[in-house]
DNA sequence: GAGAAGCGGAAGGTAATCCTCCGCATACTC
DNA sequence: GAGTATGCGGAGGATTACCTTCCGCTTCTC
């Protein structure tokens, strides 16, 4: 029942895990991570005993698709700020391309019980902080700038991408290009104008790291 | 089992009634439209046999929530619009203060089951129609008035509005005033400036009239 | 105070999901 | 190419959550 004692798998058995994180990570994005295992194991092209013998329950199948996620979003950070002119620049790539953001936030954050499960691990917390503070770092950039107004933190924009990574509702989600106009919008009340005075205090970071 | 036979109900049926429709407001806020029944009679202090001797199956339940509370929300709206300076005040206080406003868009856009359940009653659907209209007039009042970009339609904002509407994940929904940051944002995602030119074409009430 | 109307909640039914187990299949080793 | 360890599938028992009904008791109303 233990799952690594260190042996390399056989190549059929890493070929099938390979799918099934895929598969789950698909499912997680969709239905959430109380996706049914069966439906996993199904869209892995898989049996539920294969996938129970590599992940023997769902809490470590939760943390080895986060993993997995947290890492490629911070590939997908770390080239977005190289890669682009300014920070609001790769600001704007990142959340709005990113795929993997949208996974790992929504796993992050959106479901309580993955939230937890994550949190638990030291593992992917470590990872999930890394992710946090490059996108802190993305938007003190562009607040630097002048692109983004300097009455928001980081934890704000994070909220604001929490609630549009939201699967939208099946009549809204098949107009054409909803959620990009969302995005849009969300951005550009972000911007630099003067706008409205916001309420509260600035949402930082750090108000995410409990 | 049949539920009104005209014969008025005694003064607790009465009450109970009242309480039960409260409560399941309430309760659809909080956790969607398919809250246990039995949490529901719970909440209003109620047996679970006196729910369904009034309301013989949720779909019912579902549709006379609706029904009350489209009936609220535009009571809301047209004291809104009346009250209110200008539109855009209107169209502010309306998103941001009315709790009937969520519940209704709740509702009716964001759950598929209940989405069916109201669309297919004539009645609820007529209701829907209205509030949506009253909110298109408040949206295009805001555009004459120059307070709301023109390149957005109704649609955009009632899109934008839903997502928000949701309930925050636990663990954001404590951060003090977090829904209200997001939703001043989104209202200067809204306004006139220029701001960045959005894909694709306005969405209208219409393409949520479907 | 009598009868109609209403009430509560235990209990049986149903459906969805979890997870285990074991006979069969496949990949690696020599 | 034969032998063996490793891996595979998916049926099925266990569990859980929820729905809905039913009936003996209570509360209104006249």
């Amino acid at each position: 029942m233990a799952v690594d004692p260190g042996t390399p798998l056989r190549a059929d058995a890493r070929r099938n895990r390979d799918q099934i994180i895929a598969a789950a990570r698909t499912m997680f994005v969709a239905q959430g991570p109380d996706a049914p295992m069966e439906e996993i194991a199904r869209a892995a092209a898989v049996g539920v005993g294969t996938l129970y013998r590599r992940f023997p329950d769902r809490e470590t199948l939760i943390r080895e698709v986060a993993l997995d996620s947290f890492t490629r979003a911070m590939e997908e950070a770390r080239a977005s700020i190289e890669e682009e002119p300014t920070a609001w620049d790769a600001l704007v790539r990142f959340v709005r391309y990113s795929r993997e953001f949208r996974l790992s936030i929504h796993l992050a954050m959106i479901s309580a019980q993955a939230g937890a499960v994550i949190r638990d691990d030291p593992t992917t917390e470590r990872f999930r902080r890394v992710l946090l503070s490059d996108l802190d770092h993305m938007v003190k950039g562009a607040q630097a700038e002048g692109q983004v107004r300097p009455d928001i933190g980081t934890g704000d924009v994070a909220l604001l991408f929490v609630l549009l990574m939201r699967q939208l509702p099946h009549q809204l989600d098949s107009i054409d290009g909803a959620a990009e106009r969302c995005m849009a919008l969300m951005l550009d009340g972000l911007r630099a104008q003067p706008g409205s005075p916001l309420p509260n205090r600035p949402i930082t970071c750090e108000d995410l790291l409990p």
